[in-house]
Order: C-alpha cells, then structure tokens, then sequence
DNA sequence: CAGGGAGGTGCAAACGTTTGCGAGATTGTT
DNA sequence: AACAATCTCGCAAACGTTTGCACCTCCCTG
C-alpha cells in the first residue's frame, strides 16, 4: 500500500494534478463528470491529502499543543479529556507535553512547540517558572496563548481559571452557615497562583466572624496534609471542621481522620474544592465545591477558538463553582 | 518576529541554502568558520528547522499516535504519562485520540492517524471493536501498531499487556492462603480482553480447593459493583473476602463495604487488581496486585522502538505484577 | 463569419528542507 | 608546468499540495 498522491490519481484518470485537486475541493471550475470520476478512484484508492504538504504549502498547521505539569492527576486528566474532544471535534491535533514542574522542561517543551509550527498553545506554568520570557516570544510571534489553572500575574495574558476567590468564599461561608468555630485550613504551597488566590478570599470569609478560629497550614503533598491534620486531631481540643484547597490535600487529610477514626461528620466536618471524582470515594461523601477540570477544558478551547478567529485581546474567563454537598457537612 | 528559514540565513551571510543546511548538520563538507558563522547565526535568531518541510521531503515523521477510550481514568493516564515521557526523550511527538468506547470515533481517529503519516501507533481497542480491518490497513502500510490492555485475539499483532493471569493467579492463591472461604469475586464486562484473561486464571485457582464457594458477579461499572456488593453483604452469610479485577470495580464495592460498616479486614477481606493509585487512599489500605498503567507505557514504548527498527516480528509482552501488601487482608 | 463569453483544464511557482553532483579554488606532487 | 587531490561551496531536483493565470474548445450572438 503506497502512499496515495494527487500525481497518482492524475496519472491514473489522465487528468492533471490541479484538476485533480480541486475535483476534491469542490471546485466550482471542474465538471460535475469530472468530480464524480476523482473522487471515486480517491475513495477506492483510500486517498488521504499528505497534511505536511498541506502545513508548508500553507504555512499553518491545525496543531495546538498543551503543557502540562503532569497527565496523570486529579485534575490534568480531564483538561486534557475536554480539550482533546474539542481539538478533534474541530479537526485540530493536539499535542500534550508534560513539564514534570521542571523549568527546564518547560523550556524544552516551548521548544518543541516552536519546532512543530503549532497553530496555540495551552499552558499551565510548572512551579518552578519564574520568567515568562519564553512564553513572550509566542506572544510576538501571534501565536495564541492560554493559561490555565496555574496562571501569570498581569493583565496581559489570557487566563482560564478556576472561580478560586468565588469557590473558597463559598466554602468559608458554608462552615459559618454552620456554626463551625475551630476550623483547619489547609492550602497548597504558597507560590502557586491557586493558593494566592484561594486563600485571602477564604480568610478574609472566615474574619468577619470575631469567635471563629482558624489554623492555617499550606502543605506540598498529601503526605504533610495528613501529617498537619495529624498533629491538629491529637490534641484534645480538635477543630469542628477541615477545609481542604485540592484533593491532593483532601487525599492526606482524610487519611489522617480515618486513621485516627474521627467521625465525619460527627466529630469534625470536612469540606473540599475538588474535581468531584475523590470525594464520592468517600463515605460519607465529602462535600466539596466543583473545581472542573473538565469544564475549564471546555473554556480553555473556546477562549483557543476565539483567539485562531482573531479576538486577540487578552482576556480572563471564569468556570463556574458550584456546590456539591455531600454529608460531610 | 518572521519564521526563520535557512533561506533567510543564507542571505545573511551570503551563502547558499545548501551550505547552511550542511553547516548546520556539522557536515564534513563546510569549513569550521563557515559553520560558527552560520551556528552563530541561527543562535541568535532563533532558527529551528520546519518540521513539515522535513516531514515532506523525508516521507517520514516523528509522530507516534495513541489511541485510548478515555484520557481520564484509573489507569491509562498513567499510562499516557509514560509514553509521553518517552516520546518526549526520543525526540517523538505523541498524539493522542480518544475513542470514548465507539467504534465510529475509533474508525475516525484512524483517519486522522492516516492523514498525519504517522510512524507508529499505540491502541487499545474500544469494547465496540469488533472489526480489526482498520488496523490492518496500517499493518499493511509497516506502520508498527502496539496493542495495549485491550487487545485483539490472535498471534499477529503486537500486545503489552498486564500479566493478567499471573496476577489474577496470584490473587486467589493469597486468598486462599489465608483460608478465605466464601469469597465475591467481581469482574469487568465479559467482552474485555482483560476479563477473559482474568477470569478463568482466577478460577483455576480457586476451583482447587473444593470447599471454597465463590460468587462469581461480572458488572460494567463502580455502580454496579457497589449494586451486587450491597447484595451478597446483605445476606445473613456474607463473604469473607471481595475480589475486585480493576480499580473502577474496588471503589464500587468499597463504597458498598463503607456504607454497610463492614470492619476490614475484621469481619471480610478485600484484595484488588490495582493501578495503585486508589488502595492508598482507603483506611486501611487496601492490598493489591499492582497493574501499573505507567510500567505498560514504558514497555510498550520499548516494543514500539524495537518495532520502528525494524523488528517487526509480532511480540506479546507482559509487566510483572508484584503484590503490594495493605491492611486489608 | 468575427467576436465574445463560458466552461473545463493545465502550467508553473511556491512552501522549506535535504542531497547528489559538479564546479571553482587552493594546495601539493611529479 | 601540468595535473591530481582536497577543500568549499552552489545548483537543482524532489517531497505533495494549492492557486493565479493562461489556454483551449464550444456555442451563441450580432
């Protein structure tokens, strides 16, 4: 089975290669006699256009690549389950990258992204990005550029987030609403841009009320969320409730409850922002605000369209966060 | 900021096309100032060679393919996550299609495989499959093709697969090491490859001692595990120990055993079939027989390398399935 | 019959790269 | 002085597609 070219059809049907190619395209020039006779010998012959010669010819590509931490995650999986389906819906290829956290890889990964002449990129920035330097060059090259989740300060790129501040005001108001007095607060590492958005607008809930008292942890992995819940649920005067900012953290402290076999939610409440898979592993199940992955996807692809349509203004776009409840409240 | 060519450079600095491609390739040809002159250059205007263009010329490209039902899951996250990572290291450019289960879209992406030229693709059939005349169209073209976790019938295709028999083997040895009596073994819709591997290797094993009752249940979901778990656990005689084959089949029985406040490993015994992900996260955690996705990935990159050299002799390899010991047996 | 439109098709260039071949320049050998 | 060897480099073709332009053949109209 070589592979099938205009030349070969042409030469097959006696026709030329620019006939042949606009038979296929529908081109108003060629003869409905002719179409018929090309597109015929092209299904038979399993014809499929060489998309390189395609890419060069026109200088585009339909490619969006998308840089992420990791693939394998609570979250990662279903951004780039959302984004896939649209990118195939819309007959883009999509080409992920893993960054590991690692700056370095990251920068590797632009480089790759600049190698393949890719028509956008999604990016979610590693922990470790300091400079956006890189990601400038795409910029001036007008290549659309969305961030996602883990986002850069300033008014000039799009982002795609999360409604954090609006998520972890719900949450705050909620262990209010019920009267909760002790609460553990447990948040991420602090540089990530999630945590810095997260976590003033939870405190700033929680401070409106005078009595209630809050201890505040930032952890980088379930291991020491679990740790810190540990620690807090072996004194004698435990917290009334736990606030988780991710499953990561939601995975370490529920560890610690069950260990400890604290009752939920008779000894303590627990609520989340979650991507609502872990909580209803659950039991009870947790109640969580929905932090989407799969939703901001969804976003994320259709802030991508817009820019490749020419809306190059940066914008900042918003998933909603509705609540789950579960009865761990 | 203009796409860099070599044209461009060779106008720059008055040379010819040829010479700076060569210079670039460090061909033996060019003097060693000529090629400073031109590396230099291009260092500074941030030349990288159009991957199309070297796609057209070559017939050949970097990019490998990846079919998978669903990126989102238990385990071929994981799995994608290796592959990646390799791809990423071997200067591959990974492509990744979801089939959601259907046929049609499983046909489709093999379109969108064709027209891309791929240079090799990594599957895993759709429940739906039931033609694999799709697939061998690229046999047909020596194009490797890769089958993992669920895979064809037959000794002419590639397939990586999960020791399954072992691993099922192993786990109603355990099970009947600890002298488990009357044991629910739950297992994945029929039609899977991975079920009828399990299956019978499981009750083989079992099957040798004649004491031992099993009540064997198939379910296509968590749901429906945590439907037939909630049914045998609510008989006066309840199993000592549940055997989950995957984790999509652990959190529905768990969430069955939670509910009903069944004590593990006090009053039954659990023991899965497991990414590994899930068991870590239950109190106590749950023992298992490790299928990692991320083990398979790497496995299957290596056979997909082997294949691309020219070792196109159709292999089946398996990972090894080692028992990682909980609290919940 | 001349002229003109319309309908159908082909030519050739361009996209950016690689590479066989050959040409010019320099140096060394007899 | 003639010639060979070596070192550097450029020409041009090819990969498969698209597209502006020109060409040819009919047929119609005046």
């Amino acid at each position: 089975m070589e592979n099938i070219t205009l030349k070969k059809i042409s030469e097959v049907l006696g026709l030329s290669i620019s006939t042949v190619s606009r038979a296929l395209k529908n081109h108003p020039d060629i003869s409905a006699e002719t179409k018929k006779r090309v597109s015929e010998l092209a299904d038979t012959l399993d014809y499929e256009p060489n998309i390189n010669a395609i890419n060069l010819r026109s200088k585009k590509n339909r490619v969006l690549a998308l840089i992420v931490p990791s693939i394998s995650g609570f979250f990662y999986d279903s951004f780039i389950s959302a984004v896939e389906e649209e990118c195939r819906n819309n007959a883009y290829t999509l080409m992920i990258l893993q960054s590991g956290n690692s700056s370095e890889m990251e920068t590797n990964n632009l480089r790759i992204c600049r190698q393949n002449r890719i028509s956008g990129l999604f990016a979610c920035l590693s922990t470790e990005t300091t400079s956006m330097e890189a990601f400038d060059k795409f910029k001036e090259a007008d290549i659309p550029l969305v961030f996602f989740d883990k986002v850069p300060d300033g008014k000039s790129y799009n982002k795609i987030c999360i409604a954090d501040e609006h998520a972890a005001k719900l949450a705050a108001e909620l262990l209010l609403e019920k009267n909760k007095k002790k609460i553990l607060a447990l948040f991420g590492n602090k540089i990530l841009s999630i945590t810095r958005t997260r976590y003033p607008a939870f405190q700033k809930i929680i401070s409106l009320q005078k009595e209630v008292i809050t201890y505040t942890e930032h952890c980088n992995s379930s291991d020491e969320a679990k740790k810190i819940t540990n620690h807090y649920f072996s004194k004698k005067e435990k917290p009334d409730a736990v606030f988780c900012m991710s499953d990561e953290i939601l995975i370490g402290a529920m560890k610690s409850l069950n260990e400890l076999k604290i009752i939920i939610p008779g000894q303590t409440s627990v609520i989340a922002l979650s991507d609502g898979f872990l909580p209803k592993i659950y039991t009870p199940e947790i109640t969580f605000i929905e932090t989407s992955g799969y939703k901001l996807g969804k976003l994320a692809f259709t802030r991508m369209l817009n820019c490749l349509n020419g809306m190059t203004e940066p914008t900042e776009m918003f998933t909603a966060s509705p609540l789950v409840k579960g009865g761990s409240l």
